[in-house]
DNA sequence: TTTAGATTTAGAATTATTCTAATTATTGAC
DNA sequence: GTCAATAATTAGAATAATTCTAAATCTAAA
Protein backbone atom coordinates (compact mmCIF):
# COMPACT_ATOMS: atom_id res chain seq x y z
CA UNK A 1 0.00 0.00 0.00
CA UNK A 2 1.46 3.45 -0.99
CA UNK A 3 1.54 6.10 1.24
CA UNK A 4 2.12 8.69 -0.50
CA UNK A 5 1.45 9.95 -4.65
CA UNK A 6 -1.76 8.32 -6.44
CA UNK A 7 -1.43 8.64 -10.17
CA UNK A 8 -4.15 9.29 -11.73
CA UNK A 9 -2.87 8.31 -15.37
CA UNK A 10 -4.39 11.46 -16.39
CA UNK A 11 -4.35 15.23 -15.92
CA UNK A 12 -3.14 16.65 -13.10
CA UNK A 13 -2.21 14.43 -10.17
CA UNK A 14 -3.70 14.76 -6.76
CA UNK A 15 -1.77 16.00 -3.58
CA UNK A 16 -1.73 13.98 -0.87
CA UNK A 17 0.72 13.94 2.22
CA UNK A 18 1.73 11.63 4.12
CA UNK A 19 1.65 11.55 7.31
CA UNK A 20 0.53 15.15 8.72
CA UNK A 21 1.59 16.14 12.21
CA UNK A 22 -1.65 15.15 13.81
CA UNK A 23 -1.61 11.96 12.33
CA UNK A 24 2.23 11.36 13.24
CA UNK A 25 1.31 12.45 17.08
CA UNK A 26 -1.84 9.75 16.98
CA UNK A 27 0.28 6.81 15.85
CA UNK A 28 3.23 7.90 18.30
CA UNK A 29 0.24 7.54 21.17
CA UNK A 30 -0.45 4.11 20.10
CA UNK A 31 3.19 3.20 19.51
CA UNK A 32 3.98 4.15 23.05
CA UNK A 33 0.75 2.71 25.09
CA UNK A 34 2.04 -0.58 26.61
CA UNK A 35 -1.66 -1.66 26.29
CA UNK A 36 -4.69 -1.40 24.36
CA UNK A 37 -6.02 2.46 24.23
CA UNK A 38 -9.53 3.32 23.07
CA UNK A 39 -9.69 6.84 20.99
CA UNK A 40 -11.07 8.83 24.19
CA UNK A 41 -7.61 7.81 25.74
CA UNK A 42 -5.67 8.73 22.63
CA UNK A 43 -7.75 11.87 22.63
CA UNK A 44 -6.62 12.65 25.96
CA UNK A 45 -2.76 11.68 25.14
CA UNK A 46 -2.28 13.48 22.02
CA UNK A 47 -3.55 16.73 23.35
CA UNK A 48 -0.79 16.31 25.72
CA UNK A 49 1.35 16.65 22.75
CA UNK A 50 -0.39 18.82 20.41
CA UNK A 51 -3.15 20.49 22.73
CA UNK A 52 -5.30 21.77 19.48
CA UNK A 53 -5.82 18.58 17.91
CA UNK A 54 -9.81 17.74 17.71
CA UNK A 55 -11.70 14.45 18.11
CA UNK A 56 -12.73 14.16 15.10
CA UNK A 57 -8.97 14.28 13.72
CA UNK A 58 -8.31 11.26 16.01
CA UNK A 59 -11.11 9.34 14.64
CA UNK A 60 -9.87 10.32 11.09
CA UNK A 61 -6.05 9.49 12.00
CA UNK A 62 -6.99 6.25 13.27
CA UNK A 63 -8.93 5.36 10.68
CA UNK A 64 -6.54 6.75 7.73
CA UNK A 65 -3.68 4.63 10.16
CA UNK A 66 -5.45 1.70 10.33
CA UNK A 67 -5.91 1.68 6.85
CA UNK A 68 -2.77 2.38 5.84
CA UNK A 69 -1.27 -0.61 7.95
CA UNK A 70 0.59 1.20 10.63
CA UNK A 71 -1.87 0.03 13.33
CA UNK A 72 -5.31 -2.00 13.98
CA UNK A 73 -8.48 -1.38 15.69
CA UNK A 74 -9.70 -4.69 18.38
CA UNK A 75 -13.60 -4.66 18.62
CA UNK A 76 -15.33 -6.82 21.08
CA UNK A 77 -18.89 -6.99 22.67
CA UNK A 78 -19.94 -3.34 22.79
CA UNK A 79 -17.13 -1.81 24.07
CA UNK A 80 -15.30 0.95 22.52
CA UNK A 81 -12.92 -0.37 19.76
CA UNK A 82 -9.10 -0.55 21.22
CA UNK A 83 -6.40 0.34 19.06
CA UNK A 84 -3.23 -1.74 18.72
CA UNK A 85 0.03 -0.40 17.56
CA UNK A 86 0.56 -4.51 16.58
CA UNK A 87 0.08 -4.93 12.74
CA UNK A 88 0.33 -8.67 12.33
CA UNK A 89 -2.15 -11.05 12.16
CA UNK A 90 -2.86 -12.30 16.45
CA UNK A 91 -4.89 -12.99 18.65
CA UNK A 92 -6.96 -12.19 21.92
CA UNK A 93 -8.08 -12.76 25.45
CA UNK A 94 -10.34 -10.25 27.47
CA UNK A 95 -10.77 -10.98 30.78
CA UNK A 96 -14.50 -11.19 31.80
CA UNK A 97 -13.75 -9.90 35.05
CA UNK A 98 -11.71 -6.61 34.84
CA UNK A 99 -11.66 -5.61 31.20
CA UNK A 100 -7.87 -6.67 30.32
CA UNK A 101 -6.99 -7.38 26.64
CA UNK A 102 -4.24 -8.80 25.53
CA UNK A 103 -2.87 -9.93 22.47
CA UNK A 104 -1.64 -13.61 21.70
CA UNK A 105 -0.30 -15.50 18.47
CA UNK A 106 -1.79 -18.97 18.03
CA UNK A 107 -0.27 -20.31 14.92
CA UNK A 108 -3.32 -22.74 14.39
CA UNK A 109 -5.97 -19.86 14.07
CA UNK A 110 -4.84 -19.50 10.69
CA UNK A 111 -5.47 -23.26 9.87
CA UNK A 112 -8.97 -22.41 11.38
CA UNK A 113 -9.68 -19.72 8.63
CA UNK A 114 -9.27 -22.60 5.66
CA UNK A 115 -11.67 -24.63 7.76
CA UNK A 116 -14.03 -22.21 8.16
CA UNK A 117 -13.69 -20.79 4.99
CA UNK A 118 -14.67 -24.50 3.83
CA UNK A 119 -17.65 -24.49 5.84
CA UNK A 120 -18.73 -21.48 4.68
CA UNK A 121 -18.07 -21.10 1.29
CA UNK A 122 -16.63 -17.57 1.89
CA UNK A 123 -13.40 -16.53 0.16
CA UNK A 124 -11.20 -15.70 3.20
CA UNK A 125 -9.74 -12.82 4.11
CA UNK A 126 -8.87 -12.36 7.66
CA UNK A 127 -9.78 -14.29 11.02
CA UNK A 128 -10.83 -12.73 14.29
CA UNK A 129 -10.21 -15.29 17.70
CA UNK A 130 -11.21 -13.91 20.89
CA UNK A 131 -10.71 -16.26 24.22
CA UNK A 132 -12.97 -15.11 27.01
CA UNK A 133 -11.69 -16.01 30.21
CA UNK A 134 -10.46 -14.87 33.81
CA UNK A 135 -6.45 -13.13 33.60
CA UNK A 136 -4.52 -14.25 36.11
CA UNK A 137 -5.03 -11.57 38.95
CA UNK A 138 -8.77 -12.04 38.58
CA UNK A 139 -8.91 -15.91 38.86
CA UNK A 140 -7.68 -15.58 42.41
CA UNK A 141 -10.93 -13.73 43.35
CA UNK B 1 -30.96 -21.88 35.13
CA UNK B 2 -34.42 -22.11 36.94
CA UNK B 3 -37.04 -19.52 35.04
CA UNK B 4 -38.98 -19.59 37.92
CA UNK B 5 -39.07 -19.52 41.32
CA UNK B 6 -36.54 -18.49 43.10
CA UNK B 7 -35.91 -19.81 46.84
CA UNK B 8 -34.74 -17.17 48.77
CA UNK B 9 -34.30 -19.49 51.58
CA UNK B 10 -35.45 -17.11 54.28
CA UNK B 11 -38.76 -14.68 55.09
CA UNK B 12 -40.90 -14.21 51.77
CA UNK B 13 -39.90 -15.35 48.74
CA UNK B 14 -39.77 -13.18 45.61
CA UNK B 15 -42.12 -12.87 42.80
CA UNK B 16 -40.22 -13.25 39.72
CA UNK B 17 -42.31 -14.07 36.51
CA UNK B 18 -41.42 -16.11 34.02
CA UNK B 19 -41.88 -15.28 30.05
CA UNK B 20 -43.78 -12.33 30.27
CA UNK B 21 -45.99 -11.84 27.45
CA UNK B 22 -43.40 -9.05 25.79
CA UNK B 23 -40.20 -11.55 26.16
CA UNK B 24 -42.50 -14.12 24.58
CA UNK B 25 -43.13 -11.76 21.57
CA UNK B 26 -39.49 -10.87 21.75
CA UNK B 27 -38.81 -14.46 21.42
CA UNK B 28 -40.85 -15.75 18.93
CA UNK B 29 -39.47 -12.64 16.65
CA UNK B 30 -35.97 -14.37 17.05
CA UNK B 31 -36.86 -17.55 16.72
CA UNK B 32 -39.04 -16.88 13.79
CA UNK B 33 -36.26 -15.63 11.51
CA UNK B 34 -34.03 -17.11 9.24
CA UNK B 35 -31.21 -14.56 10.08
CA UNK B 36 -29.85 -12.24 12.88
CA UNK B 37 -31.89 -9.66 13.62
CA UNK B 38 -30.66 -6.69 15.48
CA UNK B 39 -32.35 -4.74 18.38
CA UNK B 40 -34.14 -2.23 15.77
CA UNK B 41 -35.46 -5.14 13.59
CA UNK B 42 -36.56 -6.96 16.17
CA UNK B 43 -38.99 -4.05 17.38
CA UNK B 44 -40.41 -3.68 14.20
CA UNK B 45 -41.21 -7.17 14.06
CA UNK B 46 -42.40 -7.39 17.82
CA UNK B 47 -44.93 -4.18 17.08
CA UNK B 48 -46.74 -6.14 14.92
CA UNK B 49 -47.57 -8.58 17.31
CA UNK B 50 -47.65 -5.99 20.45
CA UNK B 51 -47.98 -2.63 19.05
CA UNK B 52 -47.70 -1.51 22.24
CA UNK B 53 -44.55 -3.06 23.17
CA UNK B 54 -41.29 -0.53 23.91
CA UNK B 55 -38.39 0.29 22.66
CA UNK B 56 -36.63 -0.32 26.11
CA UNK B 57 -38.91 -3.55 26.84
CA UNK B 58 -37.19 -5.46 23.85
CA UNK B 59 -33.80 -4.39 25.05
CA UNK B 60 -34.57 -5.58 28.32
CA UNK B 61 -36.12 -8.54 26.94
CA UNK B 62 -33.09 -9.51 24.68
CA UNK B 63 -30.70 -9.16 28.14
CA UNK B 64 -33.19 -11.58 29.77
CA UNK B 65 -33.82 -13.85 27.03
CA UNK B 66 -30.03 -13.98 26.49
CA UNK B 67 -28.80 -14.50 30.14
CA UNK B 68 -31.35 -16.63 30.54
CA UNK B 69 -29.81 -18.56 27.48
CA UNK B 70 -32.71 -19.09 25.39
CA UNK B 71 -31.01 -17.03 22.41
CA UNK B 72 -27.14 -15.85 21.77
CA UNK B 73 -26.20 -12.34 20.76
CA UNK B 74 -23.95 -11.86 17.97
CA UNK B 75 -21.08 -8.56 18.05
CA UNK B 76 -18.91 -7.89 15.55
CA UNK B 77 -17.12 -4.91 14.58
CA UNK B 78 -18.57 -1.70 15.40
CA UNK B 79 -21.83 -2.64 14.44
CA UNK B 80 -25.16 -2.84 16.24
CA UNK B 81 -25.40 -6.31 18.24
CA UNK B 82 -27.40 -9.33 16.24
CA UNK B 83 -29.32 -11.91 17.60
CA UNK B 84 -29.12 -15.60 17.03
CA UNK B 85 -32.03 -18.24 18.25
CA UNK B 86 -28.86 -20.79 18.19
CA UNK B 87 -27.62 -20.76 21.40
CA UNK B 88 -25.12 -23.59 20.99
CA UNK B 89 -21.72 -22.86 21.01
CA UNK B 90 -20.75 -21.87 17.15
CA UNK B 91 -18.78 -19.58 15.26
CA UNK B 92 -19.47 -16.56 12.35
CA UNK B 93 -18.73 -15.80 8.84
CA UNK B 94 -19.54 -12.23 8.15
CA UNK B 95 -19.15 -10.95 4.25
CA UNK B 96 -17.04 -7.50 4.23
CA UNK B 97 -19.12 -6.74 1.11
CA UNK B 98 -22.50 -6.85 2.30
CA UNK B 99 -22.37 -7.50 5.74
CA UNK B 100 -23.96 -11.48 5.76
CA UNK B 101 -23.66 -13.29 8.51
CA UNK B 102 -23.96 -17.01 9.10
CA UNK B 103 -23.39 -19.19 11.74
CA UNK B 104 -20.91 -21.95 11.15
CA UNK B 105 -19.70 -25.24 13.63
CA UNK B 106 -15.91 -25.71 13.51
CA UNK B 107 -15.39 -28.53 15.97
CA UNK B 108 -11.45 -27.50 15.76
CA UNK B 109 -12.67 -24.62 18.08
CA UNK B 110 -13.04 -25.96 21.32
CA UNK B 111 -9.36 -27.17 20.93
CA UNK B 112 -8.04 -23.26 20.13
CA UNK B 113 -9.41 -22.66 23.42
CA UNK B 114 -7.49 -25.16 24.99
CA UNK B 115 -4.55 -23.52 23.54
CA UNK B 116 -5.53 -19.65 23.62
CA UNK B 117 -5.60 -20.29 27.42
CA UNK B 118 -2.16 -21.82 28.03
CA UNK B 119 -0.77 -19.29 26.23
CA UNK B 120 -2.99 -15.95 27.94
CA UNK B 121 -2.70 -18.23 31.30
CA UNK B 122 -6.37 -16.89 31.43
CA UNK B 123 -9.39 -19.20 32.62
CA UNK B 124 -11.46 -20.17 29.97
CA UNK B 125 -14.72 -19.44 29.51
CA UNK B 126 -15.34 -18.48 25.85
CA UNK B 127 -14.05 -18.44 22.68
CA UNK B 128 -15.46 -16.20 20.08
CA UNK B 129 -13.97 -17.04 16.49
CA UNK B 130 -15.23 -15.10 13.45
CA UNK B 131 -14.11 -14.99 9.53
CA UNK B 132 -14.13 -12.08 7.50
CA UNK B 133 -14.50 -12.89 3.86
CA UNK B 134 -16.58 -12.64 0.53
CA UNK B 135 -19.76 -14.51 0.46
CA UNK B 136 -20.60 -16.69 -2.03
CA UNK B 137 -22.72 -13.95 -3.89
CA UNK B 138 -20.86 -11.32 -3.18
CA UNK B 139 -17.14 -13.77 -4.72
CA UNK B 140 -18.52 -12.60 -8.09
CA UNK B 141 -18.89 -8.77 -8.28
C1' DT C 1 2.16 32.20 -6.92
C1' DT C 2 -1.89 29.98 -7.78
C1' DT C 3 -4.92 26.49 -7.16
C1' DA C 4 -7.04 21.96 -6.64
C1' DG C 5 -7.53 18.83 -3.52
C1' DA C 6 -6.61 17.02 1.12
C1' DT C 7 -6.77 17.83 6.07
C1' DT C 8 -8.20 19.90 10.22
C1' DT C 9 -11.38 21.95 13.18
C1' DA C 10 -15.53 22.78 16.26
C1' DG C 11 -19.59 21.50 16.81
C1' DA C 12 -23.80 19.28 15.40
C1' DA C 13 -25.89 14.91 14.23
C1' DT C 14 -26.51 10.00 14.42
C1' DT C 15 -26.82 5.49 16.30
C1' DA C 16 -26.97 2.07 19.69
C1' DT C 17 -27.84 1.38 24.16
C1' DT C 18 -28.92 2.31 29.02
C1' DC C 19 -31.16 4.85 32.64
C1' DT C 20 -35.09 7.10 35.19
C1' DA C 21 -39.31 7.62 37.29
C1' DA C 22 -43.94 6.59 37.09
C1' DT C 23 -47.30 3.07 36.12
C1' DT C 24 -48.91 -1.54 35.71
C1' DA C 25 -48.76 -6.44 36.43
C1' DT C 26 -47.87 -10.55 39.04
C1' DT C 27 -46.97 -13.35 42.95
C1' DG C 28 -47.63 -15.29 47.36
C1' DA C 29 -49.74 -14.66 51.83
C1' DC C 30 -53.70 -13.99 54.31
C1' DG D 1 -60.53 -12.36 46.55
C1' DT D 2 -57.56 -8.65 48.78
C1' DC D 3 -53.23 -6.84 49.97
C1' DA D 4 -48.48 -5.91 50.06
C1' DA D 5 -44.16 -6.69 47.96
C1' DT D 6 -41.56 -7.10 44.06
C1' DA D 7 -40.80 -7.25 39.21
C1' DA D 8 -41.76 -5.67 34.58
C1' DT D 9 -43.19 -2.22 31.33
C1' DT D 10 -43.45 2.25 29.51
C1' DA D 11 -42.10 6.82 27.41
C1' DG D 12 -38.84 9.60 27.23
C1' DA D 13 -34.43 11.46 28.68
C1' DA D 14 -29.55 10.54 29.00
C1' DT D 15 -25.17 8.65 27.61
C1' DA D 16 -21.45 7.04 24.82
C1' DA D 17 -19.14 6.12 20.63
C1' DT D 18 -18.67 7.50 16.28
C1' DT D 19 -19.57 10.04 12.01
C1' DC D 20 -20.92 14.08 9.49
C1' DT D 21 -20.85 19.06 8.05
C1' DA D 22 -19.18 23.23 6.58
C1' DA D 23 -15.71 26.47 6.93
C1' DA D 24 -10.88 27.36 7.44
C1' DT D 25 -6.19 25.85 6.64
C1' DC D 26 -2.57 23.41 4.63
C1' DT D 27 0.13 21.16 0.90
C1' DA D 28 1.99 19.87 -3.40
C1' DA D 29 2.34 20.54 -8.07
C1' DA D 30 1.99 23.47 -12.04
Amino acid sequence: MTLRKKDLGKGRSRAEPALTRQRGVVLEVVRASEHHLTASEVYDAARRLMPTISQATVYNSLRYLKDAGLLSEITFGNAASRYDRETGRHDHAICSSCGKLVDLDLPQTIELMRAASRASHFKPESIHLTLVGLCPDCRSD
